[in-house]
Parts: C-alpha cells; sequence; structure tokens
DNA sequence: GAATAATGCTAAAAGGATTTACCAAAAATA
DNA sequence: TATTTTTGGTAAATCCTTTTAGCATTATTC
C-alpha cells in the first residue's frame, strides 16, 4: 500500500514552477532569493497539504553532513554507559543529531572495524571510549576532520580532545577516607588491562598509601566481558590470603559487586569487619545493607559536556576545534557509619 | 588536512574506463556482465590500492534502503533494554545494519515525533516498545513498508509483528508459588498504566488469587520516569497499612527495589516475615541478602528472535511479512529458601 | 529614450552510487 | 562472403537535494 514518498521535483511540476525555487522556500531563502510572497505563500501551503519532508538521505549527499553521532563505548549494557547513552541521545535530538551506539568490548580491532564502517557512512562525529592501540585510528579520523571526542578514558599521546573525570585524586581521596576512619591494611581491587582510567585510580590508591607508609595489597583481576562466574571467588580467595585486610577499594562497581559477594561468603560484616568504598556509584549502594560508599562521577556533567563539546565542533563556525579538554570532578559519597573504627 | 575522499568516478578517470564497469566490478558482476578477468583484476588492485570504500549515503539515496534500523524504546538506560541494545547490536552489525536508538519515556506524542523523523531518514525498520495511542502512527509505518517489530508489549488491535513474553502465565506462576509456600495475603505492586505488559501481569496475578479464593490487595504507584524519590516511601505506607500481608509480588524489578528499602525500614525480614517475588530477574537479586526470586525474561531469546524477525521483514524475498508473532516463555527462578513458610 | 538597476525566477551542475539499454568489434555460423 | 552471435564494454537516467550562475522583464535614473 506504499503510498510513493514525494519529492521536491513533484512540488515543482504540480505547482509549475522550478525546482530551485522550491528549494529556496523550503530553506527559508525566499526573501533573500527574491522569491514574491505570493508564491512563497502558495508554495508553502502546497507543501504543508502533501505533508512533504525532504529526503534526509539526499540532503546528507549533497552536503556531506549525516547529522549523526556515533556514540562508541566498551560496552553499552553497561549502567554507566547506557546512563550516558540516555543523557546524551536527549540532548542530541533536541539539536536535529541522531546517535548510533556500538560496542567495542575494548577490542582494538572490533574498534578499528566499527570506526572504517563509520567513515563510509559519512557521520558527523564521534564520542569514544577508546581501547588500548587506537592512537593511529583516531588520529587518522581527526585528520580526516570528523569531530572526535574521547570520554572516560583518553589517550595522552595523540592531540584529541576529551571529556573525563579526576580519576586519581577520587581515588586518593577514597583511599585517604578509608584510612581516617581507622584502616591501614586496605586492599585494591582492579583489572587488568590497560585503560587509562584504571591505572589513574590505582595511582591514587597507591599515592594515598604511601603518604601514609602502609603497605599496598593489590589484586588484579583479568579483564573479560561479560563478567566471568568465578570473579567473586577469585576476590574470596584474595581475602582469605589476606586476612588482615580491614578496608577495601574497589576500582569499580561490578567488582565491588562481585566483592560483596565474596564478603558475604566469609561473613565479614560491614563495618565492622571491613570498610569498603568503590569507584563509580550505583544504586544498589544504597540498596544494599549497609549502604555501601562510592565514588560518583557527574553523569550529568558529563553528558552535557560531551554534546557541548560535540556541538562545538560540528559548528564550523568556531574556529579553536582543539581546546576542548574537560576534567571533571568527582563525588564521594560516605554512606555506612563512618565512625565505625574509630 | 583531510584528503578528498575518492569516488567511484575518480577510479574510472583514472583507469580510463567507464563508472559502470567499475561498479559492476565493485558488486560482484564482473562475470554477469562480462568484464574480462583481466581487467576485473586491474581494478580490484587499483581499489584497494587506493583504499576506496564506496559512499553509504549514495548507495542508501540510489537504492532506497540505508540499512538503519531503529531501536525505539521506553528509556535506553534501563538496564532490560540496555542489554537487548547491546545483544541486538552485535547480530545487526553482523548482517550490515547499524542501530539508531531513542527513549519514548512512555510518552505517545515525542514517540509520534521521532517516528516521524525517521521516515524521512529512510530507515528500513522500526524495533519498538509502543507507548500508549500509537495505534495508527505504527498502521501507518506498516502501510509504508518499513519493518515493524514490536516488543515488550504490542497492541492488540493492530495487524503488526512482534516478538513478547509470557506475561500473565509467568505472574500466575510466580502467585501460585508464593501460595504454594504459604501466602495467602499477596500484594501486588505495580504501576498505573495502560502498558499491556503490565496488565497480563496483573491479570495472572488476580486469576491465582482468584483460583484459591484468596483477597487482593493491589498498589498501584503513579508512573513515572525518572523513578520518584518518595516510591519506597509509599510501598512502605501500603505495607503498614496492609500489616498483615505474607507475600509481596513486584510487576517489575525497579518496583522490587524500592520495596526492599520499604521492607528494610519496616524491619521486616525475608522470607521470615514475608515471601517476595519480582518479575524481571536482575543481578541484583542474587546479591541481596537473602536472595530474591524472580522471573527471568529471556533476553538473549527475545533478541535472537528480534533481529530474526527483522531480517526476514527487510528481505524482500519473504512473501509472508505478517506471520512473526513471538510469545516467549520465561523462567521463575526460586532463591530464597523456598520452604520457609510450609 | 537609452542605459542601468532591480525583480522574480530557472537551468544545470554536483554529490556518489546503481542499472537499463545499447553499441562496436570480434567470433561463429551458414 | 554475408549474417548472426558473442564479447567486452559504455552512456545516460535515476535517486533527491542544494546552489551557482544567469536570464528575461520591469522599474528607475539621467
Amino acid at each position: 500500500m506504499a503510498k510513493k514518498k514525494i519529492s521536491i521535483k513533484d512540488i515543482a511540476k504540480s505547482l509549475g514552477i522550478s525546482i530551485t525555487t522550491v528549494s529556496f522556500i523550503l530553506n527559508g531563502k525566499a526573501k533573500e532569493k527574491r522569491i514574491s510572497e505570493d508564491l512563497t505563500k502558495k508554495v508553502e501551503e502546497y507543501i504543508k497539504e502533501v505533508g512533504y519532508k525532504p529526503s534526509h538521505l539526499a540532503q546528507s549527499l549533497r552536503l556531506g553532513k549525516s547529522k549523526v553521532i556515533v556514540f562508541m563505548v566498551e560496552d553499552i549494557s553497561n549502567q554507566f554507559f547506557a546512563s550516558i547513552a540516555r543523557k546524551i541521545e536527549e540532548k542530541a535530538y533536541k539539536n536535529g543529531y541522531k546517535i548510533i551506539y556500538c560496542s567495542t568490548n575494548n577490542d582494538p580491532e572490533k574498534a578499528k572495524a566499527l570506526i572504517e564502517t563509520f567513515k563510509v557512512r559519512s557521520v558527523d562525529g564521534f564520542i569514544i571510549t577508546p581501547t588500548p592501540n587506537l592512537e593511529s585510528t583516531i588520529t587518522d579520523l581527526v585528520d580526516e576532520d570528523f569531530a572526535v571526542l574521547l570520554f572516560d578514558r583518553w589517550i595522552p599521546s595523540i592531540d584529541c580532545n576529551y571529556v573525563i573525570v579526576e580519576n586519581e585524586k577520587s581515588a586518593f581521596e577514597a583511599t585517604t577516607h578509608l584510612i581516617n576512619n581507622g584502616c591501614n591494611k586496605i586492599g585494591f581491587i582492579t583489572v587488568e588491562s590497560d585503560q587509562i582510567q584504571m591505572n589513574d585510580r590505582l595511582k591514587g590508591y597507591t599515592k594515598a598509601m604511601e603518604v601514609h607508609g602502609f603497605p599496598k595489597d593489590i589484586l588484579m583481576l583479568p579483564f573479560q566481558n561479560p563478567v566471568d562466574q568465578g570473579l567473586s571467588y577469585k576476590i574470596q580467595l584474595f581475602l582469605q590470603k589476606n586476612s588482615e585486610l580491614d578496608g577495601l577499594f574497589f576500582a569499580t562497581n561490578y567488582l565491588a559487586f562481585e566483592g560483596l559477594q565474596a564478603l558475604n561468603t566469609l561473613k565479614k560484616r560491614i563495618p565492622n569487619d571491613m570498610l569498603v568504598v568503590s569507584f563509580d556509584d550505583h544504586y544498589f549502594f544504597k540498596l544494599f545493607q549497609p549502604n555501601i560508599s562510592a565514588i560518583e562521577q557527574p553523569l550529568e556533567v558529563i553528558s552535557q559536556k560531551l554534546m557541548e563539546g560535540m556541538l562545538m565542533m560540528l559548528d564550523d563556525q568556531i574556529a579553536d576545534k582543539q581546546g576542548f579538554r574537560i576534567i571533571l570532578p568527582n563525588t564521594l559519597h560516605v554512606r555506612e557509619s563512618s565512625d565505625a573504627k574509630k
């Protein structure tokens, strides 16, 4: 039953005028191009009547802009990325942009392949959580005049805009929080990876421990996606081997979830036996008994900055496209009774 | 520094042959169109050498297919939808399709506007969790030959393919499970909405209660997005007013999260004071102490069926495009010690 | 009244592909 | 040798817009 899509040509023919005229009117250039008001009105009415909508595809081809932004993250089903997705979606749509998402699984080859397929789709911009070894691919992208914005993690060696958070500083603060509440044997649970944000968190922990002259206990779990079933068990073993630990700092929330299970299995109580803090706040931490302290990334601000930066770069007027480097502060939420061990 | 994109025309000129020939070779029609092997090889090598990639935009314009599928859900940051997103992404990309997402917030006007903007972008298909009052919009879509697949909820009054789960049956089972474990005053916590899946869950509960001749206690919370802060408190009031309740059935997981908080505040213990079950399983339910029973929707199968149906509809060969109506069974996970109250 | 300026509009190119219809030249057939 | 068939390709239309350059008229100026 598919009724044939009406084109600008059809309109021109029906009205006995030229395509050019219709196009000018459609693009609000009637005045500028000296189309008479009478004709303008007539065309506008006809357009409304037949419900004509220009083909975005043809426009994109002609103008070389597709009004599409790619949102390439490690895993779109991860709550953190999904939340950002939701927020940038809103802002993008408001500005006439659509968002295509994809997940890299932190696999460089997959990331490269995805970027390649998007190049040929003439997307306008990329918001990316880079995988390792993506330097040259991203540099190319920037050279080819795509708008590129890294987030969550960045790549120090290349010249590219980004929006990230203060990983090291917040990790330092969180560790210090544990220390100030009586912990001196604090374990750091993280994941084996080149991801710079993870490294920065480790640095923050390390620095805080060194400042106080405390020994470090670090558990580097293998990186995997999806989350391995045995993760909780591995943490449990680590806790048993280091039974003197009185504090735990999880580098990201899904590690904390697994860790909480391990603590439960071992009948270690929070906050009496162990003080816990996690990077990346989560609804769960407030639900869990007792509530778990966590570092909250400013999702709303991150999203807002992401779109702000994107739109700035996409807007040809702006000369300085290389000055958008945003580092945002996090918030440490102290939740379990904080003087538990004092 | 943006190096100019090379086009099929450039190749033809460089090699001193016609555009047509290049196109035939690119599309693997060299043999069919009787292009000599010599020339074919020469062109293929040149293409590889200059790294030519056809413009997807131009192809889409010419062929009328964009290889884009819209994934329109209530809220992409919801774990359920985000998980589906992740899974269909994989399958879509494997088949050369990209996915644009958008969230309706369950607002019919927003949904209609979104669908309108996508029509002009010549997307090929829509995977939709319909809002209320979307009947005519979706019928139009189907009439205009877009591939449309509803999921999570469907619209009985219109002729459109879908992939859903057995809401009523599973709700009946879950309620029966509570009854079999000694509950006879079971509260049903749901949300005020026209969404058919919510209604079906209510029906399942109602039926089970009526079969056993037990009184029903239903709490209809106002629909809202994002989740209201006072939700937990409202559930708490309900529990206080109906202090004789010994079982609770939550129509969806985020209600259960709020409910668990309320139970905690009221010092009601699970399973001793109250047996609980929730629709939509969640990682949390396994983490929570004690573990919470829940009905798990088959995410993997749902995703697989969605893409299977989509691809089938997009594949022009298939004649019967109206025969894809899938209803999938869920799994009830019984987690707290099941004989608690026997 | 002739030259200039303004008015109102349009033809055609461009963007990058696919595809139909056709055309020479060479080979095969009669 | 004359005719038909096959081979190896190409020109041009098409998808739908945007935009440059220009062209008749009419109005204005001197």
